[in-house]
DNA sequence: ATGTTC
């Protein structure tokens, strides 16, 4: 099916409605948040599935695919389903397989003219000090790689106010973490021995695929809201940033593999129709689906805990490259983001308040100012909203806005996100060439493996520009920075 | 995304 076919009404500008009437057993209409542009690059599969989302029991409002959807295992990459406490499911792929991958950004006190001539330097430090590839794990010389069974179930359940009582965090960074890091219903005795044993020696790791570990400028004429950026300790033109992209590594695969399984086979039980198996998903209040949620906290706490540690890593890597104070060279954390997760909230529908259960996948909360999840020092400002772009072009800091809690239960973009499998990209670039050709452009990037970084080429991705228009738009996200790559370590 | 086909 293509989506040039499908019948879509025009909401407003950038919102476009696929009526119930569009499939059997449709509970709520489907909403496409784009512009034009996008609209026409929406994969028939992002169609597919996100009107077999919004067949799902409890389902609120309309199921959303935002602007940098793409097709995932059975929900869309870029979407977001909201579903009722008493009557909802949960789905595992309303989460996705990478559970709480995420993104965070860091100032710094540098300046450009300070990084460029050490960023061979700094990059090939920091591949040396974060584990990255495919499988990657912790070298037995490093202290948490020793770490015994029940300190990790306290890892999981406490994520990073775990690393904050062990010395890899400051006290201000778990305040800048959605949750503070630390999902509350997370129960270890939920999580497989498996999931634990793949996660044991993986805390600190970077993993592959589109993770990385990115060094960046704000270019002049980048700054969109400076007022706004200050307050984030943003100081202008040529100031230097980094972002850390990572999730909780086989631990988190393992949760959602295993719960899937799970899910499948209860779902007989439940006697809930199958429209398609990747769509797995139990009633929130059953067994299942409460043991799936402890489980998912769990691996989401693990993934806040592997950034901050990471986070703790890569000050140090500063600090011995610039012969400077880890405090002196900033390195503050802005925030902390989850974009591949599921969330007990209160929203507003049909003039109530309601607790739902919010599937964000591919996704990012934007909650607006005055929320009272937002930390006290941005309550003015909103949610920090961070979207990571493709290595070659830019990523962006966003805040959240009282639109996006009307029209997409606070949510917004997480991305670029990508426009063609990581097969096709491999076939039309060479990771050696690729990685000459973007130093040759003035960004360091260092690759754990060559077809790895090949599958990771700008132009397997969205523009991210066009989606951020999007989310501009929409009224979904408020720009304050475009920041551009200087160094990039690649899992 | 992922010990990339338990």
């Amino acid at each position: 099916m293509s989506s040039n076919n499908v019948p879509m009404k025009k909401i407003d500008q950038s919102t476009w409605e696929i009526p119930v009437s569009f499939k059997k057993g449709m509970r709520v209409p489907a909403r496409l948040i784009v512009t034009p542009a996008l609209k026409k690059g929406i994969e028939g599969g992002v169609i597919d599935q996100i009107t077999n989302v919004a067949t799902l029991p409890g389902i609120q409002k309309y199921a959303i695919a935002l602007p940098d959807a793409h097709r995932g295992y059975g929900f869309p990459i870029g979407g977001v389903a909201a579903m009722d406490m008493e009557e909802g499911v949960i789905s595992p792929g309303g989460v996705g397989f990478d559970i709480n991958c995420g993104v965070r950004m860091l100032t710094t006190t540098l300046e450009e003219r300070d990084v460029r001539p050490k960023i061979k330097e700094l990059v090939e430090k920091l591949f040396q000090r974060v584990p990255a590839g495919v499988g990657v794990k912790l070298s037995h010389d490093n202290f948490l790689a020793s770490i015994s069974r029940s300190v990790f179930d306290a890892v999981l359940e406490n994520g990073a106010q775990w690393c904050l009582e062990n010395g890899y965090a400051r006290d201000e960074d778990v305040r800048r973490i959605e949750s503070q890091g630390k999902m509350l219903r997370a129960d270890s005795s939920k999580v497989s021995d498996k999931a634990k044993s793949r996660g044991l020696r993986q805390l600190g790791t970077l993993g592959s695929g589109n993770h990385y570990l990115e060094i960046q400028v704000i270019k002049p004429g980048d700054i969109f809201d400076s007022e706004m950026g200050a307050k984030f300790g943003l100081t202008g033109p040529y100031q230097v940033t980094a972002m850390i992209h990572c999730g909780s590594r086989g631990m988190g695969h393992q949760v959602a593999s295993d719960y899937l399984r799970t899910c499948l086979t209860a779902m007989r039980k439940y006697n809930l129709p199958i429209i398609d198996q990747e769509l797995a998903s139990v009633p929130i209040t059953s067994r299942e689906g409460e043991d799936y949620f402890a489980a998912m906290s769990c691996a989401s706490n693990m993934a806040f805990a592997n950034r901050q540690i990471i986070t703790h890593n890569v000050r140090k890597v500063f600090s011995e490259v610039f012969h400077k104070d880890e405090e002196e060279l900033g390195l503050n954390l802005i925030y902390d983001v989850a974009h591949n997760i599921a969330k007990i909230e209160e929203h507003n529908v049909d003039g109530q308040k309601k607790k739902l259960m919010v599937h964000r996948k591919g996704a990012t909360r934007g909650f607006p100012p005055h929320h009272p999840e937002i930390p006290e020092e941005y309550k003015e400002l909103g949610q920090p909203i961070i979207l990571g772009g493709s290595m070659e072009t830019s990523s962006y800091l966003l805040t959240g806005t009282q639109k996006a809690m009307e029209v997409s239960f606070g949510s917004t973009a997480h991305g670029a996100g990508r426009t063609m499998s990581r097969s096709r990209a491999k076939k039309q670039i060479r990771g050696d060439f690729l990685q000459r050709k973007m130093r040759e452009k003035g960004i360091y990037v260092k690759g754990a493996s060559m077809p790895g970084l090949a599958e990771e080429a700008g132009f397997a991705y969205k523009d991210i520009d066009e989606v951020v228009n999007a989310l501009k738009i929409s009224g979904i996200g408020h720009p304050i920075v475009r920041v551009t790559p200087l160094g990039n370590v690649k899992g």
